[in-house]
RNA sequence: GCGGCUUUGGUGAAGCGGUUAACACAUCGGAUUGUGGCUCCGACACGCAUGGGUUCGAUCCCCAUAAGUCGCCCCA
């Protein structure tokens, strides 16, 4: 117990962390470019904030949020994401005081408690981006556009990119009218979920993985069909932009988000060779959102996506960056009045830039040379009895073996010359 | 929440009812008293996730628990 971690968390370990670095800072040059702040907002925060803006009946809020008293009493829950949070920071801080449209983008762990697996932790990470204040379609396009860029900057392929329009409160109802009404008569054929979800989340019934082969699933009405002119025009706006911008897409009808609180354009990003995780970026519009947390109507749109399954697509495509060198110089120290002078170049090398390490053991000579070795240092500074005496060093070039004096006074020169 | 598979030293693993638990890597020491990567020699699990059970005898069979992992659901 005290030496693991709890059921679905992670050491980020140094081994990998070169990914998790590679990723953010593409994150961070995309947002810059496309006029992106960075905003941090906190790991918890009351839990109605969640349940009011994700929506009750949601398995993210009625399953799998991280929910605890603090000691004052009050519900606070574990970010199971972090669009909530944005617009509540959004409102609080009025951000809307300084400009119509707030762009901004996050990264950090979120919470859920799920049952772990491949692509999937109980603390994830995700990066996401939120602008709020603007209908315009072209918006919708800005975001998914900036998704796309992202992925195909660190150079993943085969990834799909689904839109569609979910409608809005003035079109919806009547989509999940004409839904129930077409599902009504086959209910005895839906799983069990799908029963339940036909009277409270008829919507869900059109992603279900266990119904969705049935055969009747070709004739299910469209939602693109149900929309409102407005919906349906701002959805012809969003595809125009797309087009323009020379992103392929296809419009899945039946693509949905869970969570309550997007309106029209819905969108994700699959690479399927990750199975049931594929799904690594997903966002749309929520127009009803700030609204419903209590600020006045405010458009918006975002995304999130998933930084781990990410990761995993870049494994599968053999595109993580590799290391680059550890250490430049390694000095060895033999006996003790080497010690103290070799400990002082080892700070010189350091101050002067160079990327320099040694064995606080004071082992062998060999074993000092092994460790340089393991680390890969091109270069060995040996320092031992005789050196101190005559103020030089030993300078070893490890690819060659070559070897030769240099005086202490001129080495820290010579190795920022040949490095 | 449901289901499959897995669990042997620091690591990867073999063994699968019977007396020293292979092999490899890593580590440490030596051959080479101040010179690595190659080679050779030596050391390195009183124990096979935990708790029960079956058996003359269990790492091996059975049950339970835990952990890991993968899949379903859901989601990023």
């Amino acid at each position: 117990m005290l030496t693991t971690v709890p059921r679905g968390t992670k050491d980020i370990l140094p081994k990998d962390i070169l990914g998790w670095q590679y990723v953010e800072n593409k994150i961070r040059e995309i947002c810059a470019l496309y006029g992106y702040e960075e905003i941090r907002t906190p790991i918890f925060e009351h839990t109605e904030l969640f349940k009011r803006g994700i929506g009750e009946g949601t398995d993210v809020v009625d399953k799998e949020m991280y929910t605890f008293l603090d000691k004052g009493g009050k519900s606070l829950t574990l970010r199971p994401e972090n669009t909530a949070a944005v617009v509540r920071a959004y409102l609080q801080n009025k951000l809307y005081a300084e400009n119509n449209l707030v762009k901004l983008f996050y990264i950090g762990s979120m919470f859920r408690h799920d049952r772990p697996q491949a692509g999937r932790m109980r603390e994830f990470h995700q990066f996401g981006i939120e602008a709020i204040g603007e209908e315009n379609p072209a918006l919708d396009a800005e975001i998914i556009i900036l998704a796309v860029r992202f992925l195909e900057s660190l150079g993943l392929k085969d990834l799909t990119l689904s839109i569609n329009s979910v409608g809005c409160p003035h079109c919806r109802p009547n989509y999940q009218e004409k839904l129930q009404d077409f599902f009504r008569d086959k209910l005895d054929e839906l799983c069990d979920d799908c029963k339940k979800r036909f009277e409270t989340k008829p919507l869900r019934l059109l992603d279900c993985k266990v119904d969705g082969n049935k055969d009747f699933m070709q004739n299910v009405p469209k939602a693109e069909d149900s929309l409102c002119d407005e919906c349906r025009s701002h959805f012809d706006e969003v595809k125009t932009y797309l087009n323009g911008a020379g992103i392929k897409y296809e419009v899945d009808s039946r693509l949905v988000r869970g969570l309550d609180y997007y309106t029209k354009t819905a969108f994700e990003i699959k690479y399927a060779p990750l199975g049931a995780q594929s799904a690594i970026a997903g966002g749309g519009r929520y127009d009803g959102l700030v609204e419903e947390i209590g600020g006045n109507s405010t458009p918006a749109v975002g995304f999130a996506a998933g930084l781990e399954r990410v990761l995993l697509a870049l494994e599968s495509q053999k595109l993580l960056p590799k290391p680059d060198t550890k250490t430049e110089v390694f000095v060895i120290a033999l006996g003790d009045e080497a010690k103290l002078s070799a400990f002082k170049l080892l700070g010189d090398l350091r101050n002067a830039g160079i990327k320099a390490n040694m064995d606080y053991a004071w082992r062998s000579m060999k074993a000092q040379l092994k460790q340089a070795n393991k680390f890969s240092a091109p270069y060995v500074v040996i320092m031992g009895e005789d050196e101190v005496k005559n103020n030089i060093v030993q300078l070893k070039n490890m690819a060659n073996s070559e070897q030769d004096s240099v005086s202490l006074d001129n080495i820290v020169e010579r190795l920022k010359r040949v490095l």
